[in-house]
DNA sequence: ATGATTACTTAGCCAAGCTAACTAAATTTC
DNA sequence: GAAATTTAGTTAGCTTGGCTAAGTAATCAT
């Protein structure tokens, strides 16, 4: 039925590829997120200082569309991680009207340090693996990642 | 210098697929997660609430250690999808202290509907793969999912 | 039956989300 | 090149989501 013989047919197979390959993302995530207790901050500051330590220097801007917040919401959690000593900003001299953000040192090695954590703990998972186990999951890695950080707009027409 | 022929010998290999598998989970689902604006509901509401959904009934208190949040946060998020007709909940007659939660017919299907549209979403990513990029995934998949699901108390002692 | 424990709620605080309205800088238009 | 428009960010003020501390009510232990 679903097996006709275009250039990629497998259209029910990709569903359910899908729907495992979603709700395994959500528990590995969820599961790793117990250590970021241990680092005395909160998730939605977590997670901006790491865009800006591992993207490098951004605006505000930037960093609120990639949170997926609004700009107001950005202003107040960057506030706070300048006040803790994580990051730093100044205005862009060639374009006063934006803030350019980078992470401080303190800022790098706090969330390195998280970092570390959550990927020593799927490291010692990884580490129990068989050996076609693992080879399996490094072998998927490449196109995973290619998935995961494909243009959310979606296919159709570029922008 | 890490083929050593010990049982499971690739450390640093291993630290490696850790590494990119993390950052690819959180980049797959911080661009599925756009999807969700249209559900017109919250983080953490859909997030409790799929706990529910996906999990069947449970009790306030599951709920919070499942979604990693005190009891006092959840009685609140509970409160929310109950105004919203989402979910409800009654006492266990077996132990009338405890909260026995479930979700509406409405509640499953506005979720349903939410996460089809982040399925989908993937799904045309998955289609559009080659078959030996496409079978590379589903051929991690036990593995990865095992992985995620991984009891989190770390090996050494059962609980 | 009293004391301890467990499950949840209430009160009250701060952080994180939003919209609306503002300031200031850059860009466009005429 | 002055005026209008657009863009980047902030301020004000509201709601929601996080917490701890303290309370209530039910169960369990002695």
């Amino acid at each position: 039925m679903t097996s006709q013989a275009g250039p990629r047919a497998r259209p029910a197979h990709a569903a359910d590829v899908a729907t495992r390959l979603h709700s395994a993302a959500i528990h590995l995530l969820r599961r790793l997120r117990i250590e970021d207790q241990a680092s005395g901050l909160s998730g939605p500051r977590l997670s901006a200082l790491s865009v800006v330590v591992f993207g490098g220097v951004t605006t505000l801007g930037d960093l609120a569309r990639a949170e997926q917040v609004r700009p107001p919401t950005m202003s107040r959690l960057v506030a706070g991680l300048i006040e803790a000593g994580l990051m730093e900003a100044g205005r862009n001299p060639d374009d006063r009207r934006v803030q350019q953000i980078r992470a401080t040192a303190k800022g790098r090695s706090l969330l390195e340090a998280g970092r570390a954590r959550r990927v020593r703990r799927l490291t010692r998972d990884l580490e129990r693996l068989a050996a076609v186990e693992f080879a399996a999951v490094a072998g998927a890695l490449d196109v995973i990642e290619r998935i995961a950080r494909a243009n959310p707009n979606h296919s159709t027409h570029e922008r």
